[in-house]
DNA sequence: ACGCTTGCGTTCATTCTGTTCACCCCCGGG
DNA sequence: CCCGGGGGTGAACAGAATGAACGCAAGCGT
């Protein structure tokens, strides 16, 4: 199976960068092009007539044209290129129409590469799936394709760690500035739970640790996501 | 929450009135018209300027035109109508395409009252969650919605399972906060068992699982209904 | 410098979880 | 009537996740 050929279609120049660097980290994908506008996705797109490009990484917020624009013009174009929405808007009626316009799936910006390498993952064991050339022989099969595409998120946990709290530990975190005692007084997890989880985040760069000066005894250590 | 309106669009008549008699089966969704061609479709969706009508059951075998085109129109039209694929094409390379023009669900002929609901089930549950006006907060809350539309199909009762069992389990339960253990302890059920139909009900969406913290030792888990 | 103060980092007992496997009950066939 | 199989249950067990306790580390103030 050859790999999966990626347009990044991201106004921001650092950020595109990044998602080239993200999406390159992730086996079996290629980045074949970066562009900065709707109307160089679009001309990418046409140009190679779609068959060079399997998957756009495609922020809504661009200068010219909205994605949902984009994603409209494609499918009226007939192209049933793969689309995957990057994006910050947080809007139920922009997912709504997203998902009316088959966008494989919804990242919210800013995120983690885990979370970035689980949609790519699905979508390439989705591609698994759905490339064949043959038929689907009964609704199951056509539920898994489904199902891997858009199931929930999966992510393996070291032993001793438990997702539920992991969760709680990240809800509390909110935008970070907190320290490990802060972090167990907001959940009711102990100190020593609450530094545990935040250790394995630290460990799992999905958020970073820095000490807090100016105040006499030992200095605390902030934890900060991403 | 009001009904989801359905149109119905299958050129055999017979099958038509059975998709319709199927719909209405389902609670919380009415049928507001029947078509059997796709320029039919087009035009009663159009007419309504597509504010009447949330779902569309589409077969893909039409006389006069094929479904994905009918899909693509609408996209490029600038809908964002919701579309059940209900069609005997077994192509992979259809249901790529059917994806990527944002079908909700793709529903093989012949289906089983069963298939269909749970496709209608997640629909509504979808929209129960998609309608709401606000935003999302967090990656995990458009997973979840992601993953209800399209997640792996809902099992019926499990073998090792037992309905009445079930029962005693859900009316001790009551409004939740309560360990396998506790649940077991009420019922006369022993801790295992109580602990096999409580995950249950987590598996099946009808239940959640939050860990109680604060003292030593392995924490509890608490379920809690709906 | 030197102690003071405060929180960090770690160890380990504690408690409940998740799983396995033997049992029991019910049914259907020989 | 006895035997065999499959579904549902619970006793026992291995171990997973938490927090109390404690000694030490790291700035601050005098």
């Amino acid at each position: 199976m050859s790999d999966v050929r990626v347009l990044v279609v991201e106004d921001e120049p650092l950020l595109a960068e990044a998602h080239k660097a993200y999406t390159e980290r992730v086996p079996g994908f290629v980045v074949v092009g970066v562009v900065h506008t709707a109307r160089d996705a679009m001309a990418a797109l046409r140009q190679r007539g779609g068959a060079d490009v399997d998957l756009v990484l495609l922020d809504f917020r661009l200068p010219d044209l909205h994605g949902l624009d984009v994603c409209r013009a494609l499918r009226a174009a007939g192209s049933s290129v793969d689309v995957l929405a990057v994006t910050s808007a947080r809007d139920l009626a922009v997912v709504r129409t997203a998902v009316s316009l088959g966008v494989t799936h919804y990242l919210l910006k800013p995120f983690t590469f885990a979370a970035f390498r689980d949609k790519l993952e699905r979508y390439a064991e989705y591609r698994r799936q759905a490339l064949a050339d043959g038929e689907v022989a009964a609704q199951h099969e056509v539920d898994r394709m489904f199902a891997t595409l858009r199931g929930a998120a999966r992510h393996t946990l070291p032993k001793g760690l438990d997702e539920q709290t992991l969760h709680t530990v990240l809800a509390a975190l909110g935008d970070g500035g907190l320290s490990a005692t802060e972090v167990g007084r907001r959940t009711g997890i102990s100190r020593v739970t609450a530094r545990r989880y935040l250790e394995y985040l630290v460990s799992a760069d999905r958020a970073v640790r820095a000490p807090r000066y100016g105040t006499p005894g030992r200095p605390e250590v902030e934890y900060r996501p991403v």
